[in-house]
DNA sequence: TTTATTTGCTACAACGTTGTAGTTGTTTTC
DNA sequence: GAAAACAACTACAACGTTGTAGCAAATAAA
């Protein structure tokens, strides 16, 4: 059912019927009714790409995640969906399963006008960005959230990484803790550097000296990074507690305790930034940096949208900074 | 850059350019060669409304959850963009956060052409389904995966619930449970009865009468399935057993047991419907029907590509089953 | 040599919208 | 009562592709 078909069937010219349809001045109110009934009754339809080839819009935008399976991207996916939902956009969902390589060809895929925005998180393994910044260059509404590069300048939706960090790597040292492992995910994104920084720092207040076979970069491969763990944890000189920069790898941890019948926390005290939502039923429940993902997402469609609808660039330098908050839990009480 | 643009600075036809794009024996290797080089240079992408709109075809799927924070729906979600990144297909998700009337509309975007089949996995809350014929009636190629409507002749990627359910619950009663309670999602989808049914037929098979008051519908709405399942364990004739259908309502349980300082197993069994990663780090691990989510949405997916390229509709009128998998773990150990 | 056939390219009409520029006939204004 | 304004509708040219039909020139067949 097209324009064109309706208006034959009223008799009426096909460009009356498309400006009934949109409510124009031009047409009588008489028209109009006449039109949009009839238009009800053969369930007509607008032609999305006719549309969008017109007006070069598409009421899409993408969003492009490291992983799905995950308490932290589900989350943010919830925030842009719920946003994008009011709007009327629709959202396609791009993974890149922390591969670089991926993660150009997705965004080849959307240089062509096809999404009207992009958010991103990077993945853990892109070390160089020029993908970004050809997406940008190509005037495409572009938002960072929590994996960003600084660099480039579009606006960004991150958490306060160092602060977190560097308050939970004090709660260990205040805990006791002497050997703290952190196990980071990536040498380049920025959010990694800003966690470990945050780790270094309190180290450096306390006065412990930085050991660097306890800072582990880990690469969002499992198999790899469950050999790096375990290879930490047999060690003769094994730390006293880890901090995980993901969940991830803290499970893994967890695991590889129960595995070497280490206990949490009289052997080894663990944390990490989670978003778990069965964080409280694991034994024992653990002390967690928990992002507020919902409104991450929230936040960075929100901005995504105003981009789109170039309401006012003033915001475009500025990050957008939510607080995580810190959790106590088992995992690290004191011996 | 359009084709128009491109073929001004070839000085060619615009036709000769759209042909030697798309590799046409019409036009001779030298000309594509030089197309070639140019559209690459200026780096020419097709138009995809253009495209979409000339061809009738959009080379996107749309995929309908009901959640997406979700260990199960995440690995279908990974499934399904496994095959989609394969075929060159776009994925569009949208969440129903298990309430039909946003299906409703949902399925209405999705009717006028936007996208070449859709996937979709009920809400609990939906009772009718005239939505999802009306989509089929469009000619809009349509797979169900998991919670499927049986009555609707489309092809569909399902587990054996029945046998799951009945054999768990053969499970606790061999191991000693007489008052099992159990949670379903919803009267009316198929999935939940045939849970039900299972649960049911291993009752009488094992002789235990049926006591109704153990059969609790829940809704997916927390603060409410909360208070039911509160109601539930502080019932002085507190079962002794609970078998949820879905993961959320178990983690509940199990909250909830922390609370009340119940002891799994030993004071209360539970399992259920998981597919939750941390499930070995709980306290204690929990029993469950692993369902091989991945596979689900990669073999929906693989379905529903056969449809659109429409080749051979033989394997349309049957159900693909795929088997789940019983894990029996600590919290339904036998006293 | 004349007539087919093939090769390589061009012209053009869709696809279904949207927005601008007419074209009527009617009402208002001075 | 002529000019201006308005209301309600129509015509049509984009948007950028894709596929069919057409048209030369070159080659093959008769």
């Amino acid at each position: 059912m097209t324009i064109k078909e309706l208006a034959k069937e009223l008799n009426l010219s096909f460009s009356t019927v498309a400006k009934a349809l949109r409510d124009s001045h031009e047409i009588s109110d008489k028209t109009k009714q006449v039109v949009l009934n009839k238009a009800k009754e053969l369930n007509y339809q607008v032609n999305p790409f006719a549309s969008n080839l017109r007006k070069q819009k598409s009421k899409t935008i993408a969003v492009i995640i490291p992983e799905v399976v995950n308490d932290f991207f589900g989350p943010v996916i919830n925030g842009i969906e719920s946003i994008a939902q009011e709007k009327g956009y629709h959202v396609l969902i791009y993974l890149t399963h922390e591969d670089m390589q991926k993660e150009i060809a997705i965004t080849k895929l959307l240089q062509n006008g096809r999404v009207d925005g992009v958010m991103i998180s990077l993945s853990s393994q892109t070390i160089h960005t020029s993908h970004l910044t050809t997406l940008k260059n190509n005037d495409i509404p572009l938002v960072f959230f929590d994996r960003v590069v600084a660099e480039i300048d579009v606006p960004k939706v991150i958490t306060n990484d160092f602060g977190s960090s560097f308050e939970a790597t004090e709660h260990l040292i205040i805990n006791g803790c002497k050997k703290i492992a952190f196990l980071s995910l990536s040498k380049t994104l920025s959010i990694s550097n800003k966690r470990v920084n945050g780790y270094l720092e309190a180290l450096q207040k306390h006065n412990i000296s930085f050991d660097n076979k306890l800072l582990k970069y880990c690469d969002g491969n499992d198999p790899v990074d469950y050999k790096t763990i375990r290879n930490l944890l047999k060690n003769k000189n094994r730390p006293d507690a880890i901090f995980a920069s993901i969940e991830n790898l803290a499970i893994m941890a967890y695991e590889m305790c129960k595995e070497l019948n280490l206990k949490i926390p009289d052997d080894i005290k663990i944390l990490c930034f989670s978003n778990l939502k069965t964080i409280n039923l694991l034994n024992p429940p653990m002390t967690t940096i928990t992002q507020p993902a919902f409104e991450i997402g929230r936040e960075a469609a929100a901005i995504l949208f105003k981009l789109i609808e170039k309401k006012g660039h003033n915001f475009l330098k500025e990050n957008t900074v939510l607080n995580s908050k810190f959790i106590i839990r088992e995992s690290t009480k004191a011996n």
